[in-house]
DNA sequence: GAATGATATGATATAACATTACATTTGCTG
DNA sequence: CAGCAAATGTAATGTTATATCATATCATTC
């Protein structure tokens, strides 16, 4: 007896589904660039391929991992390196920052306005953006109760994926 | 025109209203005081004294804010000491971990089964901790049908509190 | 009331994350 | 091409969090 007439999830998450990640990074780092030109963003080399090295993997990369890999490409080995390539790609919505792990993650679905929850699988540590229909809403209208004014999110829960969950007894 | 049936918020948010502080802490302290008694834990003198300086004040404080009391109060200079202090009460309930902020604020409804949701003012830097009806339960219908099992969740806004709202173009 | 095991604390070191500050270069615009 | 803003290079430092090992305290059983 579901009693929700719309599902709860607007947008699905990748992460957790089997996806061709090839074009699923293509795809993303298309509309990155076209984002990027269309609201007049310096999309430099070493933003561009920040946000590669986040696409390479459904998972939250701390700075510092980054900042390892922008090295291996050429790039300074300086904290800052990575951390202005970083908050430019999330002040630019082309990434998202974890709190719970002090990490950034490439945002799945830039250029869309949305209010992203992400789900941390604790064992495998895959991260996945979901938009949510109602839990935005929800914190704005209690916001509103309050007489407070919302500036920024951050929705997280952290648990189980699917994929770890069937292994359960595994290795 | 209001649609929603149920209040957004389940139990409002203390911070942002006028109240006794005095009253609020000891109301809050002894609860804990009851709550560590039942559950068989230790609230010893540095985790009594943590928790206290957690409710000194409406706002999130970090791990080295708080050790630096608990030196004050006697206890060893050391990292751990307030970590582990902190962890214990996040643990048992006590308190809540803000990972926007890192730092930790003194829970307010101590043995109340609950989601928290925190509204942390950019400009006071004060926290309310609310309790929303639809969030918790929004995020778990999600999960569920992404075959996603939550263990832990963090819902934090960040903004302006009615206070300082109010206050606009003040000095 | 000593032996034991579990829990808690003291203390040191270091890992991990993040920022400040300033010099230099690049790219745009008048 | 001069001037300015934005971006990058670089060094130093600040902040948050944990690992590790030693010691102390408490609770239980013998």
């Amino acid at each position: 007896m579901p009693q929700t007439v719309t599902p709860a999830i607007a947008f699905p998450a990748t992460a957790f589904k089997a996806h061709d990640h090839r074009v699923c990074c293509g795809d993303v780092m298309r509309r990155a660039e076209r984002m990027a030109a269309e609201a007049g963003l310096r999309l430099t080399p070493v933003r561009r391929r920040a946000l590669e090295i986040l696409l390479e993997e459904h998972r939250a990369l701390g700075a510092y991992e980054v900042l390892d890999r922008l090295a291996r490409s050429g790039f300074a080995r300086q904290p800052p390196v990575a951390y202005r390539a970083l908050e430019f790609l999330v002040k630019a919505g082309l990434a998202h920052r974890i709190r719970r792990l002090n990490a950034f993650t490439a945002c799945m679905r830039p250029g869309e306005a949305h209010v992203p929850a992400f789900f941390i699988c604790t064992r495998c540590e895959s991260v996945a953006e979901a938009v949510l229909a109602g839990v935005g809403a929800a914190m704005g209208e209690a916001a509103r109760e309050m007489g407070f004014e919302i500036e920024r999110m951050n929705l997280e829960a952290a648990g189980i994926c699917p994929a770890c969950h069937g292994e359960e007894a595994a290795p």
